[in-house]
DNA sequence: CCTTTGTTTAGAATTATTCTAATTCTTACT
DNA sequence: AGTAAGAATTAGAATAATTCTAAACAAAGG
């Protein structure tokens, strides 16, 4: 897994604008967590860190940074089971990993033909923007 | 993707039995509603169709034999983003895929040397128990 | 029987998330 | 600069799905 770049301000600021939002310094501390530490943060966990920076920032106002981060394609969603949505700024198209015993994730590299081949298994008529692979188990490395 | 056949009430007697568990009137009918009507119900949806058959069960029942259900193998969990919990009875290994315009979701049949060729992408050390694939997009057909 | 253990039930509690309404910031005119 | 319009932020209330709690019930074993 190598790591995605960290993107300037000045970039992040036009991802947001070609969704038509702004940027604001609480979304780029938001975004700046994230890239800090990518270990797949929860909405509380971001919150948390985010605080340390920025001791006013309020949980609404960190969903709405992340909402914003996800919807200009800087940012992954990742759910696992029920539990609370996660965050993850990898774009590159990989699996996750998620330990049972530990709860920790790890993200999983996929070559481009396996996912390509996981897609033709689709019936025609069927369009699929996205593929979402997770592996549940225990890490013992 | 064809129907896993119905077990017999004998037979749920002892899946449950086979994981510490008892058979009980209600757990009868939630399966057989899931065997019933393969389309992805949450617990709700559940709930609604066994009050039809058993007016007095309560929605904590439900949730109750869902999870018995879920424990001894004979349904699996699936889970779409943040929404409510689904159940599927269908235990053959499979994909889904979410239909995001009308919310239905299908089985997708997967062949079991594609999912074999997922699992060898894990780096040594991660022993996978489960893997859950979801597709997103629109099923024109 | 009588005890133990598992199950059901209704309702309360919890958790993550979204909504609301008031305030503050930006942006862009004039 | 001054101001109107549209975003974004904030705190707290509301919501939705699920889990927990405590009491009643049922079944199984000695």
């Amino acid at each position: 897994m190598q790591p995605t770049a960290q993107i300037s301000p000045a970039a992040l600021s036009q991802k947001l604008a070609d969704s038509g939002l702004r940027n604001t310094p609480q979304r780029e501390v938001v975004y700046s967590v994230l890239v800090g530490k990518r270990d797949h943060p929860t909405a509380d966990e971001v919150f948390a860190r985010v605080k340390s920076e920025m001791p006013t920032i309020s949980l609404a106002t960190v969903y709405n940074c992340l909402e914003a981060l996800v919807q200009c394609n800087l940012v992954r969603q990742v759910n696992f089971e029920r539990g609370p949505t996660r965050y993850c700024p990898n774009l590159h198209p990989h699996a996750h990993f998620h330990d049972e015993a530990t709860g920790a994730t790890y993200d999983i590299d996929l070559p481009p033909a396996l996912l390509e081949q996981l897609r033709s298994q689709l019936p025609s008529g069927y369009r699929a923007s996205d593929v979402e692979i997770t592996f549940r188990g225990q890490a013992t490395a």
